[in-house]
RNA sequence: GCCUUGGUGGCGGAAUUGGUAGACGCGCUGGAUUCAAAAUCCAGUUCUUUCGGGAGUGUGGGUUCGAUUCCCACCCAAGGUACCA
């Protein structure tokens, strides 16, 4: 009994130890942050999760260990720390399932994210709760509605570079019209003066404004599928066909809201200079942008009162010109094909509308078009340019169209070469009888009038100073990004604050806010093809006592379009706006409103923005590199233009971390029989991999057989071939995924190695960014460094330090301290381990060596620091502890082992005082016996001696 | 095709400014302890070797006294992107 009680003590027991320090945290409220402070701010922050139905795998944490111990490391240096935690609860899969089971998605997504709080609660993160948002809460979208009404509010005036408010365009044209205004709007925008916009209707006015504001409606194609009814993103759907069921999508224009983010195109460039974000995800926002610098250039139809514009980045090779090319979607084209051409050219837009985005894409080779019969004329020469069209021109890139030069693009040499059109050269001495000549960088330009002899970047410049004097065309910057499409029918996601009076939006003042999502009976599109919103009975606007009411009360003029049957006693009901905001919407303002997440009277306060200003450290996946990560941008540029936000890009350092791929596990079944060979076994047998669960198999590869067939009842009366008695499973590294079966999950970890094991596990896998399989098998490793760790404070005495105690502690000070900062945690953990080894060898219970080592480790595993900390007599929580300074006098040594190498190659070592000079060193190694036996009596060339460093002979 | 990242033992990986390649851990081998197992502890573990040594960081070159590290060319893998005019 007694002896029992003793080594209860003694053992480490992680399982209570854990659960102590979690409820310790949790009622002292250890990592709550204060607003107020006058320690230096961190914020440290983790891409907040979906909470779905599955829970989380092991590979889901990692980021947010790395940056609880980044963010715990930074509290023990002595600073505020913010690192909070919450919940992106709007999305898909809990409407898919609502659809499937009649469940209101805000029942299931509760279930879920209570499963998420009791995973991450086991994980022992000092995540500050009481700051928690959900994207669903009302209290939360109130405030993305919020920003919602202000971008509708704001236009971009690109002559101070920044977004303004409405009322301030709305003076400019009643003072002067739109002439003289730079502003980001729509292509189609009409001119019109001060006088004009004074006759305006009320209605057109409002028009206008919509092609200035920065989120505005409009008719947009978007993918639309029948069979499920409703629109699908670009990723939803896979070879032209839904992800989910497989069935047909068609492109359809649809009145959506958009989002004008191409405003901003320039400034989300530029900003990715200016802060610490991996390469690659910079890379991409890039290309997602995708600038290119060339000139428009009118071309003038003959015959018909009309221009086609088009951009190039090739305005040198002008006179190269011997066609057009149109998408066949281009407006003018059934205006300009003439009659004879008229039948071809139905008949190849019937082929292309046909032929999905997808197939168009995919298929490059094939070259198809048709002659219009119509011809453009030449700006410069007056020449006649036939006009083609050709699905190689794409409608939604550019203008549509593209002045064909074949000599200097190999897709308009293909399609000349085809269609047998003529190949002038403008290339001074290059061949273009086998392919187009793009090499901008030795362009010598001939048979091009005016800019003949020129280099590229000459006749760039000359070309377009000729084109602007003849009003034909001007330099111009052209980004392939597009406006961002905001309106999703869908009815998990937050409601538009907008009613429609007479078909214009109206906004919903902000004192009325949130406007709630309301009840419906069903989660699918209404029987007339509206969204889910259409099946509310309770979705009307009050617009006189603001509030919503029931449809029946809708205004008779709203009704039927009829306004002299409004009824009296429903005047000011409107109906309120059907579709929901897509899932990027309640992310892209999250990490400022964890800032001050109770606020009921602004999205956070100036005060609370002033303190924080932005993330300091943001770790997330890099599948957000050009939705979230680029809509957040976007949101927080236009917050600081309207002085929201202090900092124009809000998160100063981002690091992606590396996916865990799982390591599968196969059994080998013999094709013709039930019968399974071990691994060794299967060569020469005719076998084909099944896999099997990784829960089933042990850390030498063997598979528990009973439980197998237990599993998988269709082999409980297979024949198991074994070796040595055992099954041994083949093993792969693929995407951990429920089908594989290689799903690890982290509970069953906690259970049996406890977290503080798990946490340093993730992080000894390798380095944060990359990305690195799975094995549970390796985890003894981390869990008896925390055992051997446990054992080295069972007598902690008041003794002095030795000078060899001192010198392992204080380079694993320098080590860990310099790991962290270059987030290597990776190597911090084997340092930890070299640490604990060499003190357990040395033997030492010294209390000034084992405290701080007890902070250096807390940050990496915090329930055993913690439980240590107390055993060293403290009342209060590890957390605030300072961190341990290093001291370089402890690691002064007075000999150095130096390595000697000859031609490079080390031979041996020879230990050597670190204060003997050069000279002394070389005489020292030459009169040493092995030098000689290395030399066998040869002179050496030359000897390098780096003092403190290595010695070299060279011959 | 283009862009990016990476390539080191059986495996995960280390080597931070060019200076002892393979730290640390897994796995494996042998041993101790145990009736036995688990756990724990000790020793070994890049390849090769005639036990002196020799070779070695994707391949081939280069710079250097010295290269995993810098330069050039190429190969392979992963991720992103693609008729972008």
């Amino acid at each position: 009994m007694l002896l029992e009680k003793v080594e209860a003590k003694m053992n480490y027991n992680f399982r209570e130890i854990e659960a102590k320090w979690q409820k310790y945290w949790a009622k002292n409220q250890t990592f709550k942050a204060s607003n107020q402070s006058d320690k230096p701010k961190f914020y440290g922050l983790s891409m907040f999760p979906y909470p779905s139905g599955a829970g989380l795998h092991v590979g889901h944490p990692l980021g947010y260990i790395a940056n609880d111990i980044y963010s715990r490391y930074k509290r023990h240096k002595g600073f505020n720390v913010l690192h909070p935690m919450g919940y992106d609860s709007f999305g898909l899969p809990a409407e898919q399932y609502a659809i499937q089971t009649g469940q209101h998605p805000a029942v299931t997504t509760e279930v879920n994210i209570k499963r998420y709080r009791e995973q991450l609660d086991q994980l022992g993160f000092s995540f500050d709760w009481s700051r928690e948002v959900r994207t669903s809460d009302p209290k939360y979208y109130k405030w993305t509605q919020w920003v919602f009404i202000q971008l509708f509010d704001s236009w971009y005036n690109q002559k101070t570079d920044k977004a303004e408010d409405i009322h301030g365009l709305i003076s400019f044209f009643e003072k002067e019209g739109n002439a003289n205004i730079q502003a980001a709007c729509d292509d189609d925008t009409p001119d019109f003066s001060a006088e004009e916009w004074a006759s305006f209707s009320e209605k057109t006015k409002q028009e206008v404004l919509l092609k200035y504001r920065l989120t505005y409606l409009a008719d947009t194609e978007v993918n639309w599928c029948p069979a499920l009814g409703t629109v699908l993103a670009n990723d939803e759907i896979v070879n032209g066909v839904s992800e989910r069921g497989g069935h047909p999508v068609i492109r359809k224009k649809m009145t959506q809201w958009s989002m004008r983010i191409t405003a901003y195109a320039q400034r989300l460039l530029d900003g990715l200079d200016t802060v610490d974000w991996p390469q690659p995800l910079k890379d991409s926002q890039t290309n997602w942008i995708g600038r290119s610098e060339g000139a428009s250039v009118t071309f003038k139809v003959k015959e018909h009162d009309a221009n086609i514009e088009v951009f190039t980045t090739r305005p040198d090779t002008i006179f190269g010109a011997s066609f057009m090319t149109l998408a066949p979607e281009h407006e003018l084209v059934s205006q300009i094909t003439t009659p004879e051409q008229k039948e071809a050219i139905d008949a190849y837009m019937e082929a292309t509308a046909k032929r999905s985005e997808r197939d168009r894409m995919a298929d490059v080779k094939t070259i198809s078009g048709v002659f219009t019969g119509a011809y453009a004329e030449h700006p410069f020469t007056k020449e006649p340019v036939p006009i083609w069209i050709g699905d190689y021109v794409l409608a939604s890139y550019g203008t549509g169209a593209v002045m064909a030069v074949p000599c200097g693009d190999q897709r308009d040499y293909d399609f000349a070469k085809h269609y047998n059109i003529p190949i002038p050269n403008i290339f001074e001495g290059v061949d273009i009888s086998e392919e187009a000549f793009a090499d901008k960088e030795n362009t010598v330009i001939a048979n091009s009038d005016f800019l003949d002899g020129l280099s590229y970047k000459d006749a760039v410049k000359k070309v377009i100073e000729a084109l602007e004097q003849i009003g034909q065309g001007e330099g111009k910057i052209n980004y392939r990004l597009r406006d961002a499409v905001f309106s999703r029918q869908r009815y998990w996601g937050e409601p538009f604050p907008v009613y429609y009076v007479n078909g214009m939006p109206q906004m919903i003042a902000l004192e009325h806010l949130p406007l709630e999502l309301p009840e419906v009976e069903k989660y699918l599109p209404t029987e007339t093809g509206e969204p889910p919103l259409g099946n509310a009975t309770h979705w009307a606007w009050d617009a006189k006592n603001n509030k919503v009411v029931s449809n029946e009360m809708l205004s008779q003029v709203q009704h039927d379009g009829h306004s002299e049957l409004d009824s009296e006693s429903h005047e000011g009901v409107y109906p309120l706006e059907l579709n929901t905001m897509p899932g990027w919407a309640g992310s892209s303002q999250y990490f400022n409103r964890y800032m001050d997440p109770h606020n009921d009277e602004a999205i956070y306060s100036q005060e609370a923005i002033n303190y924080w200003q932005d993330v300091d450290l943001y770790i997330g996946g890099s599948e957000h590199a050009t939705g979230h990560l680029l809509y957040s941008r976007f949101w927080q540029k236009f917050l600081f233009d309207k002085g929201v936000a202090t900092k124009d890009e809000f998160a100063k350092k981002l690091i992606n971390q590396g996916m865990i791929t799982g390591t599968s596990a196969f059994v080998y079944k013999d094709l013709d029989s039930n019968t399974l060979f071990s691994k060794g076994l299967k060569e020469g047998k005719n076998v084909i991999p099944v896999h099997a669960d990784v829960s089933l198999v042990n850390a030498s590869d063997e598979l528990d057989v009973e439980a197998f067939k237990k599993w998988q009842p269709e082999y409980k009366d297979a024949e198991f071939v074994l070796e040595d008695g055992k099954y041994i499973v083949g093993r792969e590294i693929e995407k951990m995924s429920k089908s594989k079966y290689n799903v690890v999950n982290p509970d069953a970890i906690c259970e049996e190695y406890g977290a503080d094991s798990l946490r340093l596990y993730e992080m000894f896998l390798g380095p944060l960014e990359q990305s690195k399989p799975w094995n549970t098998a390796g985890i003894t490793g981390v869990h008896s460094f925390l055992k051997k760790m446990w054992k080295l404070y069972d007598a902690i005495e008041e003794s002095e330090p030795t000078a060899e105690n001192l010198k392992t502690l204080h380079k694993t000070i320098k080590k860990v301290e310099e790991d962290i900062e270059n987030f290597s945690f990776n190597t911090s953990v084997s340092t930890f381990m070299i640490c604990v080894n060499e003190l357990t060898a040395q033997k030492c219970k010294s209390k000034s060596i084992l405290e701080p080592l007890a902070i250096l480790v807390s940050p990496y595993a915090p329930h055993i620091a913690e439980e240590l900390w107390e055993r060293l007599g403290h009342n209060e929580s590890i957390a605030e502890a300072p961190f341990p300074i290093f001291k370089e006098k402890y690691l002064v040594e007075s000999t150095k082992e130096y390595p000697i190498s000859f031609n490079g190659k080390l031979r041996f070592k020879l230990e050597l005082p670190l204060d003997m000079g050069k000279d002394e060193i070389e005489a020292a190694v030459m009169a040493h016996e092995k030098t000689h036996a290395q030399l066998q009596g040869r002179e050496p060339k030359k000897v390098i001696v780096v003092p403190g460093k290595i010695v070299n002979i060279v011959g």
